[in-house]
RNA sequence: GAAUCAGUAGCUCAGUUGGUAGAGCACAUCCCUUUUAAGGAUGGGGUCCUCGGUUCGAGACCGAGCUGAUUCA
């Protein structure tokens, strides 16, 4: 019988390298594929060209393993469809999550050419995930799962894969500890075992977000207002009524319903629940971002971290954004269903019901939420396995 | 023009009966974290409006001036 064959995307960190390893254990015909989808560095807080480190541990990582190395520069996609949108974004006002693109537009999916080029069966990674097919009325489907060890779980990040894509993916260690993925690695020698684990945005590095974004975005000064607790808007609010719609809008602000409290650089470069980098203070408890308005260029705050401005009960997400990881689970216009939800990575699972709409759906918490932010992602969770996600509005 | 009150870190303020200053916020750094945030830890910072005086010693007491707020003419 023929050797499956998988290329693996090695980062040159240790996941990837003991995904590498194990599915080599495993007895596929292993190919590691480096990607270089970035190359400048303005902005970047790491200073000089931090992937050519990376990709000297892939070599490595390869070496060690025995399996063929090479590398594919994906940077002209990556730059189209995954910064180019985070820009066009945080020029609307909205908040992206640019990762979350990186593996539907990037890591699964135009790496799946270069895998195609090399004749690969699967495409594997070294996600904290896990993958489980399903058969059901003579369907194959397959399910999205958490990974296993909860500190590391990365489901939410592959939230906006669709079917085929998981049809082809493999998830060495998403049923390990990081842990023991630690010590696989030292193990076996490999050079990336005592690495430390990568941050900030995937293939750009940690960034300073400001500074960053000033390469395309203009800063122009205007208002900060001050909201204050007794806001009208709040007071007349009734969480207890039974409309998905009317639970799920974004506070609204007039310039008039607060006071002028500073001013700030261009209010695209904030986001809702952001305490720091406005530079205001005198104030007894610290300033939250509790909305903004690109278009007139002006910042809404409140004070202290228990402001009714920072927490909502509901969100929406347009129809068109609507994504299904589980197409069979897909609720018909009309239809709700208990789920639990995550707004942001790390977040623990909240849980809600999700109400299918026909211009939209809605999102209706238990329990209030904080810093809900349009332009993230919310993915809903049923036990450990994604079912879907979409963009909030 | 007069009266009263105020003038202490970037901001808002606290400083007991006089012994060379503190808190919150802001800011910086680090930790956490493959998004944005949040969160945790640590830290940098002050001619105490100015000038005189009393005193061994004044942010604090006295006087003059400057600035601001309020009230009355």
């Amino acid at each position: 019988m023929l050797m499956k064959r998988v290329v693996v995307g090695l980062s040159g960190g240790v996941d990837s390298s003991v995904a590498a390893y194990l599915l080599k254990q495993q007895g596929y015909d292993v190919i590691a594929v480096f990607m270089i989808n970035w190359h400048d560095k303005t902005g970047t807080l790491e200073g000089d060209c931090p992937w050519r480190d990376d990709l000297v541990f892939a070599q490595l990582v390869a070496k060690k393993l025995d399996i063929p190395f090479h590398s594919a520069d994906l940077s002209k996609v990556y730059k189209k469809r995954v910064v180019d949108y985070m820009f066009h974004e945080y020029e609307m006002g909205r908040t992206p999550n640019p990762d979350v693109l990186c593996n539907r537009e990037i890591k699964f999916d135009e790496f799946f050419k270069v895998a195609e080029k090399y004749k690969a069966d699967f495409v594997a990674t070294g996600h904290y995930c896990r993958k489980e097919t399903l058969e059901k009325d003579g369907e194959t489907f397959y399910r999205l799962l958490a990974g296993l060890d909860p500190n590391k779980e990365q489901s939410y990040f592959l939230c906006q894969l669709n079917q085929e894509q998981l049809s082809k993916i493999l998830f060495p260690i998403g049923d390990l500890p990081k842990e023991r993925v630690r010590e696989i690695a030292s193990e076996q020698n490999l050079p990336t075992a005592d690495k430390k684990d990568s941050q900030g945005i995937c293939f750009i590095g940690k960034v300073d977000l400001p500074t960053f974004l000033q390469q395309r975005l203009e800063t122009k000064k205007g208002d900060v207002i001050e909201i204050p607790r007794r806001f009208q808007g709040y007071l007349d609010f009734n969480p207890d009524r039974d409309n998905p719609i009317y639970l799920s809008q974004p506070w609204q602000y007039q310039p008039e319903d607060g006071i002028l409290i500073g001013t700030h650089n261009g209010a695209h470069f904030y986001t809702i629940g952001q305490r720091k980098g406005l530079n205001i203070g005198g104030k007894k408890e610290p300033l939250f971002i509790i909305g903004t308005d690109t278009l007139r260029n002006i910042i809404y705050t409140g004070e202290g971290k228990s402001h009714p401005g920072l927490y909502r009960k509901g969100l929406s997400i347009n129809a068109p954004a609507m994504h299904w990881v589980r197409p069979d689970l897909q609720l018909k216009q009309g239809e709700s269903k208990r789920f639990s939800f995550r707004i942001r990575y790390r977040q623990p699972l909240q849980k809600g019901t999700l109400h299918a709409m026909k211009e939209a759906s809605y999102i209706v918490f238990d329990k209030v939420q904080r810093g809900i932010t349009p332009g993230q992602f919310a993915a809903w969770y049923e036990g450990d396995e994604v079912i879907g996600s979409g963009v909030i509005e």
